[in-house]
RNA sequence: GCCUCCGUAGCUCAGUGGAUAGAGCACCGGACUUCUAAUCCGAUGGUCGCAGGUUCGAAUCCUGCCGGGGGCGCCA
């Protein structure tokens, strides 16, 4: 099924060929949703832009393009309007064709594309230390990014890129053994205050300085006693990140685990390689690759540190690293990175050295989904009063405590166990939703009051509407399979809304832009409840209340699939 | 200093070179013997940071300025 916009747009690119010739139809005779209801379904400002070429007065172009324009089994017939604007109105019968094609379809018409390997970078959490709030982002859009990625026909593969290696652990390993622990009798809270001390020590004790930089010489090279610690905080951590993943409805799991320390052999490769291609220089020590375009805050050239010179690897060497394995040995076609906006400049060199390097061809597409800070009410980065990280988890208790109270204000009937587990799919819902409906790129304020609201764009609403449709489709008892009638404005503007999801998806899956999916699912939830207002279902005459549960189901259906796509529960009761 | 992102309603934010710039919240006025009112209907609210430029047409593209965030060699 193309979309309408595409339907129409062939419609128009005929009519300009015929009345104006073939040279006009080749451009974008764009063809987009109306900026008013006044103005029909879509618009298109076409006859505007053709007046300087074609000589002739806009509203002339559009007269004479609307007469030989053929889409009397789409729409009414086209409007010229304003100053040479052509108008659509869409047939009932259409949008009742396009529901009903919609409701039979499992992808809700949703298109595939040509199936592409894509590989996304998401979540990674660092070893030792709790989840905290700053991973939110990065674990909430990956996660919808990759479903949706998956929903329109790719082969997706997720990346958990853990920060499981770096010096920083020789210090903690040998905090732990100095104090008596051998790495699996703490859980992970303890292992992230274990962490804190072991670095406050550090600094203030040089004696433990000196050990802990031999104990991180013993992990590189293997030592056996150090590496067995070492696997256990790995495990540790690992068992208490999935707890965070499920509690999230987050599908990530130990499979797709490929940490920092994956790639750690291949690191002197991924040297030798690149000064075999002649791209990295020695400065002060260290191998550095200096790319065209990069410079410094003094303007010199601004390297990327393949090789430290104490001879130790960095993060640029590892992304390298994992960057060819995702090529060559994952044979992916798209990279997506959801990383924080703060590294757009590390992955544009890392980018631009791997196409130096012949590692990323042209073939393979790069995306970093490069999002902005989450900020606490004071519009600084999200901290506790006492300035430490807020953990994930403590989040979604408040959340939760939140969604608990509710539901009892709202006077729901749910009890025991049914009410707990409906309180945590709202809490969560409401902090995933909170976080995909801003914007990337730029930064947001965590305000839970806000996303555990009933009122509003939120993910509680979206739920609430679900809950009702099917509710509503229960009474019915399960008549009404076809959309026959909408005579309505509500019901035509609520068919309208259900035919935009296959194009918020698709533009989802483009853009990687989750906020418009959820601004869609907002729209389809509004209209929704606009109908329900105006439109009397059950009660009404038989044909009428038949179109109209059909109605009803296909926006069920689509704000079950869309809130899925959400990583969200579309809850039936709540 | 250089690079980059941002500045839109009181607040939080959408916005693809097109018509009178949109949502949500808050505020104000209505609608509950319900299909779950967690809702709906309506009203108020704007020099799109400022100034130029390109264009038939600019929140959108270009330049400059003002204000803010972020980044800019051995942390990741």
């Amino acid at each position: 099924m193309d979309f309408v916009e595409t339907l129409l747009t062939d419609r128009l690119r005929s009519a300009v060929a015929t009345v104006l010739g073939p040279g006009h139809a080749a451009r974008d005779l764009q063809v987009r949703s109306a900026t008013r209801p006044e103005f029909g379904h879509y618009q298109t400002s076409l006859p505007l832009r053709l007046a300087g070429p074609v000589a002739d007065s806009p509203r002339r172009i559009a007269e004479r393009l609307v007469e030989r324009l053929d889409v009397e089994d789409v729409c009414l017939p086209p409007a010229v309007q304003g100053a040479g604007f052509i108008n659509f109105t869409l047939r009932p019968d259409f949008l009742a064709r396009r529901v009903n094609e919609i409701l039979r379809d499992a992808a809700l018409c949703v298109p595939r594309g040509e199936p592409q390997r894509v590989v996304v970078d998401f979540s990674s959490p660092n070893v030792a230390k709790q989840m905290h709030v700053g991973h939110l982002r990065s674990t909430v859009l990956g996660d919808v990014l990759a479903r949706v990625l998956a929903f329109v026909g790719h082969d997706v593969v997720r990346q958990n890129h853990l920060g499981d290696w770096g010096t920083q652990f020789g210090m903690l390993i040998e905090d732990l053994l100095e104090e008596g622990h051998d790495g699996a009798d703490l859980d992970l809270a303890g292992l992230d205050a274990a962490y804190r001390s072991a670095r406050t020590r550090f600094e203030a004790d040089a004696g433990f300085a000196v050990r802990a930089r031999a104990r991180v010489v013993l992990l590189q090279g293997g030592d056996r006693g150090t590496l067995a610690v070492w696997r256990r905080l790995v495990a540790t951590s690992l068992t208490a990140f999935d707890e965070v993943y499920v509690r999230l409805g987050v599908e990530l799991d130990e499979h797709d685990v490929a940490g920092e320390s994956r790639y750690n052999a291949d690191l002197p490769r991924v040297v030798d390689d690149l000064l075999a291609a002649g791209l990295l220089t020695e400065s002060a020590g260290a191998l550095c690759a200096f790319l065209p375009g990069f410079t410094t805050r003094d303007g010199s050239p601004l390297p990327l540190l393949v090789r430290k010179a104490d001879g130790g690897f960095g993060y640029d060497a590892t992304d390298l690293a994992a960057l060819r394995y995702r090529v060559e040995e994952l044979r992916a076609d798209r990279l997506v990175y959801v990383v924080d906006v703060r590294q757009s400049l590390h992955f544009e060199q890392v980018f631009a050295l791997a196409r130096a390097a012949g590692w990323l061809p042209e073939r393979v597409a790069t995306d970093h989904v490069a999002f902005g800070t989450v900020l606490g009410e004071d519009g600084k980065p999200f901290k506790t009063r006492t300035g430490a990280t807020v953990p994930l988890v403590s989040l979604l208790d408040a959340a939760q405590e939140r969604a608990t109270a509710l539901l009892d204000d709202r006077g729901s009937t749910l009890q025991g166990a049914a009410r707990e587990e409906t309180a945590r799919a709202v809490g969560v819902g409401a902090v995933r939703y909170g976080d995909l409906v801003n914007g990337l790129g730029r930064d947001y304020v965590f305000a839970l009051d806000r996303m555990v609201a009933m009122d509003g764009n939120t993910g509680p609403y979206l739920q609430y509407a679900h809950a009702r449709s099917v509710s509503l489709l229960a009474r019915a008892g399960g008549s009404g399979d076809v959309v026959t009638l909408l005579r309505e404005p509500a019901e035509r503007r609520l068919a309208f809304a259900v035919t935009g999801f296959p194009g918020a998806v698709a533009a989802v899956a483009e853009t990687l832009q989750p906020h418009r999916l959820c601004a869609h699912l907002h729209q389809v939830a509004t209209a929704l409840s606009s109908f329900y207002e105006a439109c009397p279902v059950l009660s009404a005459e038989a044909e009428v209340r038949a179109s109209r549960l059909a109605l009803c189901r296909a926006a069920q259906r689509v704000l079950a699939v869309g809130l899925e796509l959400l990583g969200i529960r579309a809850l039936e009761r709540m």
